[in-house]
This record gives structure tokens, C-alpha cells and sequence, in this order.
RNA sequence: GGCCCCGUAGCGCAGUUGGUUAGCGCGCCGCCCUGUCACGGCGGAGGCCGCGGGUUCGAGUCCCGUCGGGGUCGCCA
């Protein structure tokens, strides 16, 4: 090593009076004249040295790369810097070299300075030596190393899967590889190893798991990337229980390491009342105000918009002094989610109920409106009312609103529940209007995946709208961050629910015929779960992002600022590719 | 794909009802400075105001288009 110590480790007194050899970047200088200060950085930390020799000193900038030989001394009384955890002492240069000097940077490289992220990205490797990007990665292979003991302990295979493979129809867009020896066909990249990692438990691997990459070419957002990682877990013989029950062991091991006691077992909600309550699949439990279901007490209502299916109300502590002009930006946030607006009573200090609504209530309504809905004096109750789902999304919508804007979210609090019995298929109208998303063609679409045991494995299909899963997610703090299921291993049940979702035998065969196949051998009982690795680093970094937690990460539009990829190709790639090639069967497909 | 916001010096930003030479802080370059620690002092360089059209005597500013970035809804089993 070029280096003898890490800068960060040197201490007072077990290092002063030592010569000592380091090697790092200029994190700040300052020049005296005749004598100079370096902030010398490295992986490690900071310290301090001292440069005597005006000649070298004058030409160093900020973030050369140097090394530095050295007495370790005991800083003068006064001198010393509380701020720094090597503040005691110094390094009293006796030889400096540059081992590599530095441009003009495009930022600094300063913990103290607002940085835009196009320019940190296309600058990672500048970025990523400040403390909070460098920690954050850090941190994220501390993750890796934490769920890892825990698997291990538990005897659990740690399995690669092919990342060039056949495309499969699960729910979002294929990224597709042209495959040269074979003009016309193609691969995919993994939407997750979800197939791969059943067929390991035919294999009789019994307990897999894969930090694993996956693909999926959809718009993005913010906590979302084209190429984003899972921890990928399986599990032979098991049932919901005891995937849950692993789950939970891994998930306080990464906590622990931010010091988090996570306390086990994490409680349950089921995806019914879920909805009910919060509006959501993945509530927020880290505030109240929940959903007031107000159909029944709206059921003679002389008011046209409450005569609905369903009529839910949400409080807004504080919301009647909100001025007029507040409640119209509600009514704009509502229709930018696609309602038609957002009723609301204000109960006055005085006991008046104001509002546009108000007055279309009728007496008897009014007076046990707050009551019913739990509302104060002073206080804004906003109504959903309409179909059933489209209004509880509205609500819970409106419920993280109000917790974000009257500060009801304790952000120092780690609220983790499991949403379970989720329901094993959905109206196909209702799952999407695009018709190359959809899996099958049927009245009905799996709502987690098409190889989810219902709980009812005899009876499913005879009301398949209200059967429930053997499906469950995990959430922390209003994100899903996991979620998995028990698989169908029985291949009568497998053909009834491909039934339902109006998969016929050819289409299933020709989709996923190899998993069909494997099942036949003695599939055993299985069943798992996937966490969104980059979403539970960036919770355990503290950041909104998650780009903050993966090294090289893409900005919008799938762009990647450091490499400008995606990027075109030759005329020469392109044919060697086959990326034009016409299949002979399917000429007539020029769409 | 819809909607909202932002593109001004290397970075972060300001720029009035459209008005003459586009500013500020940091950084950068030069000089000075022997105890600083986000050191300090003096001086200097650095701008196709994202791009293209339009309105106007005159556009960083107003209008249209376009590209890039961010957010949000759709979408994401």
C-alpha cells in the first residue's frame, strides 16, 4: 500500500509522535504564506496537515491526489477542532507528492454547497466523493452484507438467473435484446426472476435467494429507474406465515443498522380494510385521520352527489380557517387526479357548518355531521363520494395531503405493516385500458401475479371477484417496500385461474410452457418474496430518492447523464444485430 | 400520453411595467499573508440569457414551437 494509516483513524495519543504515510485528496486549503493547511480526505475521513514549505504548498488545488508523509502531533491547545473527529491532532508534513493533480471542477466538492442533480450525475464520480452520496452507498452495501447473514443463517442459496431471457407477459414493458444468431428473434431482460426462481424450487433448491436486477421500460418517477434491484427470496414448503416471519427477521437486521430496534411481529391489515381505512394498499400509519365511511349516513341524503355508492369523508384538523382560496386549490388538486372535485364542510367555531355543501344537507344530517365524522370546531371535513375505489384513492389521497400540510406525519417514527389477504383477481376493465397489458383476454386479471394461490383453492372460481390470495406486501411508512406471495403448485388450480384471466391452453403453453412443464415433476408447495432493494436503502439513508443509493443511476427518460447512453448505432451494429430482420411468419406486422 | 414548474458565467441564484453597459455569492486565475479549519486581503478573467421562430423602435423579460431537467396523473402483475 502506498499508504501506511487512514487519515480518518488517526487519534490522540495513540498516534502522536508517529511518522506516518497517507494518501488522499485535497478537501481544502489554506495558505498562510509560510505555512499551509490541507484537509487531506481519503475513504476513511478527514485530517489535517501541515505544510511548511511555501513552494509545495502554492501549488496545490483543490482534490489533487497526494501523499503525505508526516509526524502525527498533538494539536496546540486552542487549535484544536471540535468539528473534526481527528480535530486533537495534525500531520506535520515532511514530504508531499502529487501522485495526481486536479482540473477546475465542474462543482465543489462540498458538503456544504446545493448542487443540481443533472450535474451530479454526469459528474457521479466527483459526486460520490462527498460524505452523504459516498455514505449512502456505503450504507447500501451494509444492506447487502445484513440481509445476506440473515439468509445465510438460514441455509438459503444464493443464485444468479439469467438476466438474457424469454419475454414474459407480466405486467409492464419488455426492455428487448435482438439476438444476432437468430435475426427476427429476441430477448428480454428480466422483468424480475420470478419464473426463474420457481423453477429453482421444482429444482429442489428449496431456499433461494438473489440480489437481483430487473428491468422494466415504463415512464419513470421519481422512486423509479428502468433498471432497479430486488432482494429476490424463495421457499419451498412453506406457507404465508412463514415467509412473513423471515421477512420480518430481515428487515429488523437492516434497521439495526441505523440502531432501530424493529419490534416483531409487524402488525397485520388486510388489504380490505386497508382500503377502507387509509384509502390505500400501502398505508401511511404514521398519522391518523382516517376514513370515515359516511354512505349509510348519507343513505336518504336530499343532496345529488352524496346518492353514491359510496360516500367517505376525511378531516382536516384546523381546515375552516383555510381562505377561500385554499379550498379552490383543493378543488384543482382533485381534478388534476381525475375527480370532479372535492366536497367539503367547514365546521365554524361557532358551531355553523359552512361551505357550498352545507346547505344541500338536510337539518337532521347536519347535526350529527361532526360526530359521526369525529370533527372539532374549527375544523374542514372533505367528502369523497362516487364509486367505490375511485373515491377511497381520493380520500387517502387527500389523507397524506392534509398529513403533509398540517404537519401530522412524525417523521422520526417507523411505521411498518403487513397488508395481507389481498383479493386474487380484479375486473380486467379495471386493471388497464391498454390492451397489450393485460394478461389474457378474460373478464378477470390477476391482481399480484397469474401464479398466486387463491386461499380457496376449491372454490375460487365460483366468485372469483371477491376470492383472496395467499399475497402480501410489506410497508413502511407508506411505501411497499416487498410483497410476494404462496404459488399455485397444483396444475388443475394453475388451469382454473389461466381460465378466468381467459388464458387458453396454446397461450399458456406458448407463454410460459417450460414453467408448466416443470410442474409437472413434483413441484413442491412454495412461495416468497421480492423487496424493492433501492426503496429500503433509501429509507434507511434518509433520503427521498433513490437515486441517492444507486452508484450510477439514470434521470428522466431513462437518460443517463455520465455515459449520455442510450446512445445510436453504426449502420454496421445495426445490421450485424438484426435488429430489422422480419420474422417470415409475421411479414404482415409492420405495426 | 395529460397537466404544473424550471433552463441566465464552472456551481447556486437575482434580474422591476419590455429600455440602453445582464448582476450577486461561491468557485477559477494572479499577487499577498506563519495557526487556519467553509481562513483572510487586493486585483482579474469568465455570458449565443437552452434552441428556433414571432410581436416590438427595442426581448433575458411577452407569444408560439422545440429540446433538456424536475414534479404529478395515466402506466408500473
Amino acid at each position: 500500500m502506498i499508504r501506511t494509516h487512514d487519515a480518518g483513524a488517526l487519534s490522540l495519543p495513540a498516534h502522536v509522535g508517529q511518522t506516518v504515510t497517507l494518501a488522499g485528496w485535497v478537501a481544502n486549503r489554506r495558505d498562510h504564506g509560510g505555512v499551509a493547511f490541507i484537509d487531506l480526505r481519503d475513504a476513511s475521513g478527514v485530517v489535517q496537515v501541515v505544510i511548511r514549505d511555501e513552494a509545495v504548498a502554492h501549488a496545490l488545488r483543490a482534490e489533487y491526489c497526494l501523499k503525505v508523509t508526516g509526524e502525527v502531533t498533538a494539536r496546540k491547545e486552542g487549535n484544536e477542532n471540535p468539528n473534526l473527529p481527528t480535530g486533537a491532532i495534525e500531520v506535520v508534513s515532511t514530504d508531499v507528492e502529487v501522485l495526481s493533480a486536479a482540473a477546475p471542477l465542474p462543482f465543489p466538492i462540498s458538503d456544504h454547497v446545493d448542487v443540481g442533480e443533472e450535474v451530479r450525475l454526469k459528474h457521479r464520480y466527483l459526486d460520490l466523493r462527498r460524505t452523504a452520496p459516498g455514505a449512502a452507498l456505503r450504507l447500501r452495501s451494509k444492506v447487502n452484507q445484513a440481509a445476506r447473514a440473515v439468509l445465510d443463517a438460514h441455509d438459503f442459496v444464493e443464485i444468479e438467473t439469467p438476466t438474457l431471457t424469454r419475454s414474459t407477459p407480466e405486467g409492464a414493458r419488455d426492455f428487448l435484446v435482438p439476438a444476432r444468431l437468430q435475426p427476427g428473434s429476441w430477448y428480454a431482460l428480466p422483468q424480475s426472476p420470478q419464473l426463474f426462481k420457481q423453477l429453482l424450487m421444482v429444482a429442489g433448491m428449496e431456499r433461494y435467494y438473489q440480489i437481483a436486477r430487473c428491468y422494466r421500460d415504463e415512464d419513470f418517477r421519481a422512486d423509479r429507474q428502468p433498471e432497479f434491484t430486488q432482494l429476490d427470496v424463495e421457499m419451498s414448503f412453506v406457507e404465508q406465515d412463514d415467509v412473513l416471519a423471515l421477512s420480518e427477521e430481515i428487515l429488523a437486521a437492516l434497521w439495526q443498522l441505523i440502531g432501530y430496534d424493529l419490534p416483531r411481529p409487524i402488525p397485520r391489515i388486510t388489504f380490505a380494510e386497508s382500503m377502507a381505512r387509509y384509502g390505500s394498499d400501502k398505508p401511511d400509519l404514521r398519522m391518523g385521520q382516517e376514513l370515515v365511511d359516511c354512505t349509510d349516513y348519507f343513505k336518504d341524503t336530499p343532496f345529488r352527489v352524496f346518492q353514491a355508492p359510496y360516500v367517505g369523508a376525511v378531516v382536516m384538523p384546523g381546515g375552516a380557517s383555510q381562505p377561500r382560496k385554499q379550498l379552490d386549490a383543493w378543488q384543482e388538486w382533485a381534478k388534476q387526479r381525475g375527480a370532479r372535485g372535492l366536497a367539503y364542510v367547514l365546521f365554524q367555531e361557532d358551531g355553523e357548518l359552512g361551505g357550498p355543501v352545507a346547505k344541500n344537507l338536510s337539518d337532521e344530517e347536519k347535526a350529527g355531521l361532526a360526530a359521526h365524522v369525529g370533527a372539532q370546531p374549527g375544523d374542514c371535513v372533505f367528502f369523497g363520494a362516487g364509486a367505490v375505489k375511485s373515491s377511497r384513492a381520493l380520500l387517502g389521497a387527500a389523507r397524506l395531503e392534509i398529513g403533509r400540510r398540517c404537519g401530522l406525519i412524525d417523521e422520526s417514527a417507523w411505521s411498518f405493516v403487513w397488508v395481507v389477504d389481498a383479493p386474487l383477481l380484479e375486473p380486467a376493465s379495471e386493471a388497464t385500458a391498454a390492451g397489450d397489458v393485460a394478461v389474457g383476454q378474460g373478464e378477470w386479471t390477476a391482481v399480484h401475479h397469474a401464479f398466486t394461490s387463491p386461499q380457496d383453492a376449491e372454490g375460487f372460481d365460483k366468485d372469483p371477484g371477491t376470492a383472496l390470495a395467499w399475497a402480501y406486501d410489506i410497508v413502511c411508512n407508506g411505501n411497499e417496500i416487498g410483497g410476494g406471495s404462496i404459488r399455485i403448485h397444483r396444475e388443475d388450480v394453475q388451469k382454473r385461474v389461466f381460465a378466468l384471466m381467459g388464458i387458453g391452453e396454446e397461450e399458456a403453453e406458448e407463454k410460459f410452457g417450460f414453467l408448466l412443464q416443470a410442474f409437472k415433476y413434483g413441484a413442491p408447495p412454495h412461495g416468497g418474496i421480492a423487496f424493492g432493494w433501492d426503496r429500503i436503502c433509501a429509507l434507511l439513508a434518509g433520503t427521498d430518492s433513490i437515486r441517492e443509493v444507486i452508484a450510477f443511476p439514470k434521470s428522466g427518460g431513462g437518460f443517463d447523464p455520465l455515459t449520455a447512453a442510450p446512445a445510436p448505432i453504426t449502420p454496421e451494429q445495426r445490421k450485424e444485430a438484426g435488429v430489422d430482420a422480419v420474422p417470415e411468419e409475421d411479414v404482415r406486422a409492420d405495426a
